[in-house]
DNA sequence: GCCAACGTTGGC
DNA sequence: GCCAACGTTGGC
C-alpha cells in the first residue's frame, strides 16, 4: 500500500466537487504529463491513499484525503474530440492516457497550507516532491512517514 | 500579471 | 541528437 499527492485546481475540480459526486467518487482524469501518467498507470493501486491538493488558488494546500478505489484504466476524455482534454494521438486501441478512481475519505476542517508544509521543508518534509524547486507534477509519491507527519499538522 | 522552471515540439 | 521557441504550471 502506498501514498500519493494529487493536485487539482479547485476552480476546475475541488474537494467539495468530489464530495458532491455520486458515492463521493470520481475518475481522476486529464493527466497529460508522461511522468505523472507513468505513476498513475504503473504505481498507483486500488487500496492506496492520496492527499487532495488545491493548486493555483488563494490558499494552496492539502484539503483532505482520498482512497484509490480503482487502479488505472484508459482516460476516455482523450477520445472525445469535443472534450478539453482531447488528444487525437490517443486511441482506444492504444491509449496514451490513464485515470484512476478516487473516493473522498476525509475533508480536513482546515486546509493544511503550503506555507505550513514549507515550515518543515528543512526537516520531516525535506524530501517531499511537492516542496522541491520547480516541481510541477500533478501526481507525486508520499512516504508513510510523511503521510503520518502531515496528518498531525491538521 | 509576472516569472521561474519545466516539458514538448520541430527544424536542422 | 541538439536546441531554440513555445506552452504550461503554479506560486507570488
Amino acid at each position: 500500500m502506498n501514498y500519493w499527492l494529487l493536485k487539482s485546481e479547485p476552480e476546475s475540480f475541488s474537494i467539495d466537487d468530489l464530495a458532491g459526486r455520486p458515492k463521493k467518487t470520481t475518475a481522476w482524469d486529464g493527466v497529460r504529463n508522461y511522468q505523472a501518467r507513468n505513476m498513475l498507470r504503473d504505481a498507483v493501486k486500488k487500496g492506496d491513499f492520496a492527499f487532495f491538493y488545491h493548486s493555483s488558488c488563494d490558499v494552496p494546500g492539502i484539503a483532505g484525503t482520498v482512497a484509490v478505489v480503482k487502479s488505472a484504466y484508459p482516460d476516455e476524455t482523450a477520445f472525445d474530440r469535443h472534450h478539453h482534454h482531447y488528444d487525437a494521438d490517443s486511441r482506444p486501441s492504444d491509449p496514451r492516457w490513464y485515470v484512476i478512481d478516487v473516493k473522498l475519505q476525509r475533508k480536513f476542517k482546515r486546509i493544511i497550507t503550503l506555507d505550513a508544509l514549507r515550515k518543515h521543508a528543512g526537516g520531516a518534509l525535506a524530501e517531499l516532491p511537492l516542496l522541491r524547486r520547480g516541481n510541477r507534477l500533478s501526481v507525486t509519491p508520499v512516504t508513510q512517514k510523511e503521510w503520518d507527519f502531515i496528518l498531525e499538522l491538521e
